[in-house]
DNA sequence: TATTTATTTTACTGATAGGTTATTTAACCA
DNA sequence: TGGTTAAATAACCTATCAGTAAAATAAATA
C-alpha cells in the first residue's frame, strides 16, 4: 500500500476528468455538483474523481451545510514539477546537439571497450532505481 | 482511441520503474537488457514498460546489431512542465495567502448571491473541461 | 548450419480504474 | 415530521495494467 507521492501525484494527473477539475478549481472553490456539471457523467463518477484528487493531496474537500466545498491544494504539483525539472536540458534545443554527440562519443567507448564513461554529462540525480514494485 | 498527449504523458511518468528507466537513460543511451538490470522484474515486463514510454514519445529506440539501444526523447515532458506551471503561483507561499483571501471573498459572494465572480483572480488557462471521455 | 544472445510477442492472470445504477447519509426547509 | 437537495457509498461491469512463463524473432558467432 502507498506508492510514492510522485507515482499517486502523475497517475491523479493521468486523466482529463481529473485535470480539468483542477483548471476549474484553480478559479475558486466548487461545490461538487457545480464540478460536475461541464461533464457527461454522473454524479459518482465525478466523486471518485475527487476521491483520487483528495488522496493525492490535490484537493481538500470542506463542508458547508450540504455542500462539500472543493479547494485547490497544488503542492504535490510542486513536487512533480521539479521531478520534470531535472530533465529540462533534455528537451532544450541547445542540450538536443550536445546530447547527440555525448551519446555519440559514448557508443565508441563503448565499442571500444573499457575508459571510464564521457567526461562531465550533466549527470542526472538517479530517480531511485526503485526496487520498489508491488507485491 | 488516442488519449490527449498530456494523459499518455502523465500515465507513463505514473510508474516508478518507468521514472527509473527514464532516469538511467539521462546518463546516455542503453540497452534492454541493461535497464533492466536493476529491477527484480523479467525482461518482457521492461520490453512493455519501455513500450509505454516508447508510445509517449518519452524514448526512442534504435538498432545496433540483436541491441535496441534506447534514448531520452524528452520533449514530452516539456508540455507536462508547462501544464503543471500553470499552477506555479498557487504553490508559492505569497500566493497561497491571497488565494485563501480571494476565496473567502467568493464564498461570502456567493452566499448574497449576483455579482459576478471576485476582482482579478489570477484566471488559468482553463485546461479543456473535456467533453473527451472514452466511448 | 547450429548455437547463443538480445529482445519481442503471445497468452494468460489478478488487480485496479473508470464508469454505471441503486441506495444511503447528511443537512436544509416547509 | 416529511420532503428535497447534495454528496457519498455499495455493488457491479468492463477494460486496461502490470506482471508472468513460454515461444518466436533477429542477429552474431562457432
Amino acid at each position: 500500500m502507498s506508492a510514492d507521492k510522485l507515482t499517486v501525484t502523475f497517475a491523479a494527473l493521468a486523466d482529463p476528468t481529473r485535470r480539468a477539475i483542477l483548471g476549474r478549481l484553480a478559479k475558486g472553490q466548487s461545490s461538487v455538483t457545480e464540478l460536475a456539471s461541464p461533464f457527461k457523467m454522473t454524479m459518482p463518477a465525478i466523486s471518485k474523481h475527487l476521491k483520487v484528487l483528495e488522496k493525492a493531496g490535490l484537493i481538500e474537500r470542506g463542508r458547508d451545510a450540504q455542500w462539500r466545498p472543493c479547494r485547490l491544494k497544488a503542492k504535490p504539483l510542486e513536487e512533480a514539477a521539479s521531478w520534470i525539472d531535472q530533465y529540462r536540458q533534455f528537451w532544450e534545443e541547445s542540450f538536443d546537439r550536445l546530447d547527440a554527440y555525448l551519446q555519440e562519443i559514448q557508443r565508441k567507448e563503448a565499442d571500444a571497450a573499457s575508459t571510464p564513461p564521457p567526461p562531465s554529462i550533466p549527470e542526472i540525480d538517479s530517480p531511485e532505481p526503485t526496487d520498489d514494485r508491488q507485491s
